[in-house]
DNA sequence: CACGTTGTATCACGGCCGTGATAAATTGTT
DNA sequence: AACAATTTATCACGGCCGTGATACAACGTG
């Protein structure tokens, strides 16, 4: 078997080249010519390794929504029993959590930046649809489990509708992505966590 | 002077068409050519009335924030002094004035579709740019005036960081119409409202 | 060395795009 | 009837796109 080259890291590669090109010229712009050009890669190799455009924009979105997953999952086993925390340190616990959806740094910029416009694509391609829904059903079900498991540590206060709240956190999570994505000076990192910890502070009914 | 033909009228039927495209195929299928098809007019023709597809696109975005803002000063005037009307009723005047900006009717899920669309082009196209800013800006605008004579009026529970709660209630209003135009389904106009109704609740602490 | 698999690189085709140039039709005014 | 401004309609150009076909280089194995 000739030519060593590890196709996964390869593919890899490429992946990081089209996110590149996804958050530097947005969606609409990412042909497979630039997103070659960005890996340094010629058209014709980017081809051997994926067959056809949509192939390639399954794979990077499969890969975005992977790398998310196993992060949240690592976070929530380090948080652990939530009732083994001081009650005061569990809304912190939450938005630590929560704030993992939100472009606070680089990568979570990247990460969100890349999924909105995935998102906007999806509405009228329905070749990114499953994904696109794939990712709001996590999203929405990670938001209920927090909620839910707030609620039954007692750091809720009581009569709260979940399937509402779980609406309202959703909908503030994604909106605090776009406004931070599109006007990241007034909506900044710190305005982000401070709206949050507001958010959350007003569920557990804090003075 | 002949052909007399209203220019203006001309206008606006292709700008409604190109609306119409842009909720169909969205905004990066909106070309010329299917504007054109769209509106039952020549491509030249379009051309006639817009030298440039820029023109074509600022003027179509114009026109909808236009009409927005009319409707909103509308409502605004409908409303009146806050201070005339019962407190109980004000939270429900202000969750039907913001809910001018959410999907609750074609019209306005229309509306919310086009602009999320304009947003997400505007990121990387410097184009949209202002216009984009421009409604960021008047809808947060529009939030904290909304929050300010509820705090002026006695009707929010003291203690509010205004900047902070701005933020929260402009982002969870785009997060609402980002998601009722993903996802109808789970994201209902009922929902939508019943969430609004549970935000403006939980601020004016309500028990 | 020769072979065959794997990777790299080019070319060409058809499609859709925005746009400039230009012709043709329409219609009120002179 | 002749004119001129307005409106409608075509054509062609260059550009970027995805993709198929195909040639060429590299290299472990026989």
């Amino acid at each position: 078997m000739p030519k060593v080259v590890d196709p996964d890291a390869r593919r890899r590669e490429v992946v990081d080249a089209l996110f590149r090109v996804v958050v530097r010229d947005g969606l609409q712009r990412t042909s497979l010519r630039a997103v070659a050009d960005e890996a340094g890669l010629n058209i014709g190799s980017l081809r051997h390794y994926f067959a056809s455009q949509q192939e390639l924009m399954d794979f990077a979105m499969q890969s975005m929504l992977d790398g998310l997953t196993d992060r949240l999952l690592r976070h929530v086993e380090d948080i652990g029993d939530l009732s083994r925390h001081p009650p005061v340190e569990r809304l912190r616990l939450a938005a630590g959590l929560l704030a993992e959806l939100l472009p606070l740094d680089e990568r979570r910029r990247a990460e969100v930046t890349v999924f909105l416009d995935f998102n906007a694509a999806a509405r009228t391609n329905p070749a990114f649809r499953d994904l696109s829904d794939q990712a709001a059903a996590g999203s929405r079900r990670l938001v209920r489990r927090v909620l839910t498991r707030l609620d039954e540590s007692g750091t809720l206060r009581p009569g709260r509708d979940l399937e509402i709240e779980t609406e309202r956190l959703t909908a503030l999570l994604d909106g605090l992505g776009l406004g931070a994505v599109r006007n990241p000076d007034v909506l900044s990192p710190q305005m982000c966590t401070a709206v949050l910890a507001a958010h959350l502070g007003d569920l557990a009914g804090e003075e």
